[in-house]
DNA sequence: TTGACAGGACACCATATAGTGTCATATTAT
DNA sequence: ATAATATGACACTATATGGTGTCCTGTCAA
């Protein structure tokens, strides 16, 4: 489904959807099994197989087997290029939130 | 190129590279035509055109008639969808942006 | 008034995407 | 030992996506 499982375009990753549901599930959840996964959708396990690989090849999600199961982890990260990018754009509809994203910055250069 | 012209989703929208770039050019630039915007880039006037398109069903460009040309202008506002879906998120790498997070909430609620 | 320029509207194309179903295999429970 | 479960690995399919080229029309300048 894709040419390169290096780490994929992490917008693409995130903008099905289904994609967004599952890292949200995982967020909530701490670590979960394939099957419990698809339990939460209407399409069956092979569509959701895909999806978390997808999500895997942006490195945002974590996976690893445990007995006859595999179970994914949310990696939230990568997120961080995504969160950097629309920061820009907060000063075209918010000065306030201009002045806050300045210093979130500064603290994060700090670290 | 779209089944819905109505309010497209932005994930989508901003998920491809030249799409996430013409929002730059016109984040510099106030109002471009739609040749100039063309020059920036390798592929032909029919493709930027349809990717404006898109960016006009998210809503996230407004065109408007000048004589002869068609010219484009950001409306940023849309991604402020984004930012809040993404702020979820940044409590998972740094507790510190979760309590700038927060203040820029209670900012936005006063307003 | 005659070009040249800007762009809309199509028709077309290759590839990617998001699903499906089936089969084989490892693991767990009875 | 056997059956059920969980998943990987394929093969296949319809539709969406991101491009192209061509033709036509409206506008501006010489």
């Amino acid at each position: 489904m894709n040419k390169k499982s290096e780490t994929r375009d992490v917008y693409t990753a995130v903008a099905d959807p289904t994609r967004r549901k599952l890292l949200q599930l995982l967020a909530e959840a701490d670590e979960l099994p394939l099957h419990k996964l698809t339990a939460q959708f209407q399409m069956g396990r092979t569509a959701v197989s895909k999806h978390l690989a997808i999500l895997k090849d942006a490195d945002l999600v974590k996976e690893r087997k445990a007995g006859r199961e595999t179970r994914f982890r949310l990696n939230a990260e990568p997120l961080k290029e995504i969160e950097d990018w629309v920061s820009y754009y907060t000063k075209f509809w918010n000065e306030r939130a201009e002045l806050l994203r300045r210093l979130l910055e500064e603290e994060q250069n700090e670290t």
